[in-house]
DNA sequence: TAAGAGTCAATACC
DNA sequence: GGTATTGACTCTTA
């Protein structure tokens, strides 16, 4: 519906005396150079201005489209130069005139760097005030674009793990204490040096070593930070997450045997489940294979039960913020691992590096944090530790592809035990009335905090990973090795879900149950959890990663709008391709909070989350104040006002006019809809939104460059 | 009070 | 059917 707009009125608009097609205001003035800097009451004798737009001054350079009227648009496009005398002119005085405007008038835009150009040559600013404050450029708020010259770096290529540790940037780091808690953190988790620079911070190991042995003061560094973020962010996350990145394991999830001998949880029994419906069972494990891309082999023959549930998962599990073809793989690093050899070092960095790590040694989890393992017949849960003693290790290298370090399996063994307490504690769990605490909304919460602000309690920091981290990841690889139906009931029952109704999978529930509510209130303080302070989002790469997760797993906006974002489709949409910085962002930096959130929970959370066959509860709307109490007054519903479509004519013209001002009085906003032919309120709109957006575009080319330059 | 920021939601587009 | 665009609107801020 184009607003008041007849055919007649097109066509005078679009035809004039003097031959140039006529302004979209029905005058011809707006083509004409002459009158620029006029207003409507000038007496010249050269052509009536009715817009009162002004020009700078009558150099013309940064505008060249006002001077070519052919530039105009058309229903068809752009009119070229010939076409438009063709079809219109075939008056050679004006091409002649035209031309010459054309070459006196060469194209350069209101760029930064042409903008300074032009000033040199001119001797005047381009937006110089000329005189009367009737002279929008004396007050354009957005001449600040062309004052500060922006410069973009080209964007780091994105398919490392590198970007999951640069989403977080911190404003200030204690670097001396961070390389304290990631020395510690190496050493009593006999983490490989090596590994760790090439995961981490894609450096050679001995980048890491200097960092280590003597950091700089945040304030003092001005290349190095990068490293330090890296490094603190790793720190802070979920231990699943930091595993994924070193491409590690928890040690007790690849152990095939142990002396209790129940360490095998598909094999153990499910009290609960007697009376399983193997047809339904059958049905479930289906879909679930057919949505996780889980092949029917790997599946069978499944000899390593915990193993290869883990590694049907890892792909979600371990995945890199930033994701490449190969999702989840750590092979796509830059460095290649020959880099990482060890006679690459010299002696003094292996000596150094044998000082922290005791890479071939595998140890047993005998530390305090294993107290909460509810297993007081765990021989090793309380044993001292001693520079002898093997403590737990849940960071331990993952199997190469090339099928090395297979050589310790014997050491694998002795690590069982922990194993069994896991899974002992998760059996107990299973079988926990509800309103027992194993886990809950508590337990997530808390490893939400630990991982957001850092986990200042020095005991803890002795493992950096915190008790909350063990446990819930131990339940969510729990979660991962059990069918969808038996989870999500065991789930609900024991995270105190009062709801024995599963939610998952089979897609029968038309409505939303009250575990749903429960579920879903659950998962909403995951997700609007904020942030810790100081502590600023990547939007770039965030967005970025989402778009990537959502294509990968074929979430469509709209299910992520509404579960994640709770936003709507077109919102979304427009937050993910166009995100601003996170300095320049106000109360819109809540949605991007939710974003990270929602990226960090673990994968079965998250594609929980985004279920099509969940039928969580909607969640309200945003109350619409105004719009509420005009309801209530006049007890009518307040209607919205037709959207208008403009003519293209119409946006032309409007657009050509922002071009030259782009915050018009509202006086002149009134002359435009006049000649226009359209709502005041629609005019006004179109000022609006177009500032707004204009605006952003430029916010959104300003992303703060995140690649630090590299210490080497 | 005007402008900015954030958003909804209709609709164009693919 | 999913995504992008954009006019209209509300709330916040200066």
């Amino acid at each position: 519906m184009y607003q008041n707009w007849r055919e007649e009125d097109l066509e005078a608009a679009m035809t004039s005396s003097s031959g140039y097609p006529r302004d979209s205001f029905g005058t011809d003035a707006l083509w004409d150079t002459e009158s620029f800097g006029r207003t409507p009451t000038s007496s010249s004798g050269t052509p009536y201005v009715s817009i009162p737009v002004q020009y700078p001054n009558n150099n013309g350079l940064l505008y060249q489209s006002q001077n070519a009227p052919w530039s105009a648009q058309t229903n068809d496009g752009i009119m070229d130069k010939d076409n438009y005398f063709n079809e219109n002119l075939e008056n050679v005085v004006e091409k002649e005139r035209c031309n010459e405007m054309e070459n006196a008038n060469p194209v350069v835009y209101a760029d930064d760097e042409n903008t300074n150009l032009l000033e040199e040559k001119s001797l005047f600013p381009a937006y110089q005030s000329t005189s009367g404050s009737d002279n929008f450029w004396y007050s354009n708020p957005y001449k600040a674009w062309n004052d500060n010259p922006i410069t973009l770096k080209p964007t780091e290529p994105m398919g490392n793990n590198m970007h999951q540790l640069e989403t977080l940037i911190p404003k200030n780091i204690d670097t001396e204490e961070l390389c304290e808690k990631l020395t510690r953190e190496i050493h009593n988790y006999n983490i490989c040096c090596q590994n760790f620079a090439k995961k981490v911070l894609n450096k050679h190991p001995r980048v890491l070593r200097r960092m280590l042995k003597d950091p700089k003061p945040w304030n003092e560094l001005r290349t190095g930070r990068l490293n330090y973020i890296r490094i603190h962010n790793w720190l802070n996350l979920p231990l699943e997450k930091r595993l994924g990145i070193l491409d590690m394991e928890l040690m007790e999830w690849k152990t095939g045997t142990s002396e209790t001998g129940n360490v095998d949880p598909l094999n153990a029994s499910l009290p609960d489940y007697d009376n399983l419906d193997t047809n339904q069972l059958t049905e479930l494990v289906a879909q679930e294979m057919n949505t996780h891309k889980i092949s029917r082999g790997k599946f069978a023959k499944n000899r390593q039960p915990i193993k290869e549930s883990q590694d049907a998962n890892d792909e979600y599990n371990h995945q890199p913020l930033q994701t490449s073809t190969n999702i989840g793989s750590s092979d796509d690093l830059v460095i290649p691992d020959s880099l990482f050899d060890s006679s690459y070092c010299d002696t003094n960095d292996y000596q150094y590096e044998n000082q922290l790590l005791h890479s071939s040694t595998i140890r047993m989890y005998n530390q305090q944090r294993n107290s909460d393992t509810e297993n007081s017949n765990d021989q090793y849960n309380n044993q001292p530790h001693s520079s002898n003693d093997q403590p737990i290790d849940p960071y331990r290298q993952r199997s190469f592809q090339n099928g090395a370090d297979f050589n310790v399996n014997s050491e694998r063994r002795q690590s069982s035990h922990s194993v069994d307490s896991v899974f002992n504690k998760m059996a107990r769990r299973r079988q926990t009335p509800p309103g027992r605490r194993s886990p809950s909304l508590d337990d997530v919460t808390y490893l939400d905090n630990s991982y957001r602000k850092g986990n200042d309690d020095e005991s803890s920091q002795s493992t950096s990973s915190s008790s909350a981290d063990f446990k819930a990841f131990k339940y969510y690889k729990g979660l991962l090795a059990a069918p969808r139906k038996i989870i999500d009931d065991a789930y609900r029952r024991s995270s105190g879900f009062h709801g024995t109704q599963s939610t998952s999978s089979s897609g029968s529930q038309a409505s939303s149950s009250s575990s749903d509510s429960e579920a879903f209130a659950y998962y909403e303080g995951l997700l609007a959890a904020p942030l810790a302070n100081d502590t600023a989002l990547d939007t770039k790469i965030l967005c970025d990663s989402i778009l990537q997760e959502m294509k990968t797993r074929y979430i469509s906006q709209s299910i992520f709008a509404t579960r994640v974002a709770n936003r709507s489709q077109g919102t979304l949409s427009e937050l993910l391709r166009k995100p601003k910085p996170w300095d320049s962002l106000k109360s819109g930096r809540g949605t991007y909070v939710r974003f990270f959130n929602w990226y960090q929970l673990p994968e079965n959370q998250r594609m929980e989350i985004v279920d099509k066959k969940i039928n969580w509860p909607v969640p309200e709307k945003k109350e619409v104040a105004g719009r509420r109490a005009t309801e209530a007054a006049t007890g009518v519903p307040a209607k919205k006002k037709p959207r208008t479509e403009f003519h293209p004519v119409q946006r032309s013209a409007l657009q050509t006019i922002f071009e030259e001002n782009p915050k018009p009085s509202a006086d002149v906003m009134a002359h435009i809809a006049r000649n226009l032919k359209l709502d005041i309120g629609a005019v006004e709109n179109f000022f609006q939104n177009t500032r707004k957006r204009t605006n952003d575009q430029e916010k959104c080319k300003r992303h703060p460059p995140n690649d630090y330059q590299e210490e080497n």
